[in-house]
DNA sequence: ATGAAATAGGATTATGGAATCCGCTTGTCG
DNA sequence: CGACAAGCGGATTCCATAATCCTATTTCAT
């Protein structure tokens, strides 16, 4: 797996912040319900994104958590920095303690590029971007509903 | 990381065995000692890779494993197969249950080319290019070694 | 003020891969 | 044929991540 399930959880809760109203704030009960994620893993997740200056946190009744700026400027790359630790993509691919340029695996030629490849998209890619692919992915899901339906209304 | 430990330390011991002359056979002990690998856990992994037809193993004294064909037709990708499970990479690389290309998670599209290309180079790489690519390695770091002996003697 | 509702976060348990240990079996050689 | 050296494989331990639980703290609303 790429990256962790902290990674997976706090990915799929800001994306869904992101698509929210700018600002608008939520709470964990809420967001755990819709994304399908459990919720004290869920919470401790977005505090840890909260205390990485990712997240703004409210207590108390009202209280929720909301983007601490707009969804363009968070990458991925800064949310599996603030959960995983940036050294998770330094690592060699193949388990080697002692892997670089000098002393390579027998993957290390091959991987370099690939990894490469997914620094350079978790760095451009930001919240927004998801929560715009999210939004077109449901809308042609929508249409490939209306289009069954319509052929299973025609058969009759 | 791409694949398991018990996959990398199977690269690693068959690689060493595609080295030695065709057919050669040795103890899991030696194998370990000059692989750096826990003992223990390399029999097993060496013995899982003999049930999958990689390796043959002779027991009682002068025993050991052998590779069961020749270098060249043991792909990377039988390896893992044989260890971790082909459908590892099958996975979502982010770790959802559900995601196909119908109802896809947030990385789906941009990790599908990522994977294919690792997939295709799993299945074309052979022990017989780790072994001469360790060689060619091997050599290369000598001559870099012997270039820094002659510039020091060149100094006095 | 006080109680309810929310986040904060320490402590604990579950799970799975990695690693180890040990008793058993098998084959070889003296 | 018997002892020893090797692989075999089940049981156990270890460790990191994932998940859960419970209590404290904060804050809003009445």
């Amino acid at each position: 797996m790429i990256y962790s399930r902290s990674v997976e959880y706090g990915l799929r809760a800001l994306t869904h912040l992101a698509a929210l109203p700018r600002g608008a704030q939520k709470m964990v009960r809420e967001i755990a319900a819709e994304e399908d994620a459990p919720l004290f893993y869920l919470a401790k997740t977005l505090q840890q994104l909260a205390r990485r200056g990712i997240l703004h946190s409210v207590k108390g009744p009202s209280g929720g958590f909301s983007l601490s700026r707009p969804p363009r400027k968070i990458s991925l790359m800064d949310v599996v920095d603030a959960l995983d630790g940036s050294d998770g993509f330094e690592r060699c691919a193949v388990g080697l303690p002692e892997c670089d340029d000098e002393t390579p695996c027998p993957l290390h030629d091959i991987y370099k590029p690939v990894r490469q490849a997914v620094i350079r998209y978790m760095t451009r890619t930001t919240l927004a971007d998801l929560a715009d692919e999210l939004q077109r992915k449901q809308k042609s899901a929508a249409r490939r509903k209306a289009r069954k339906k319509a052929s299973r209304k025609a058969a009759r």
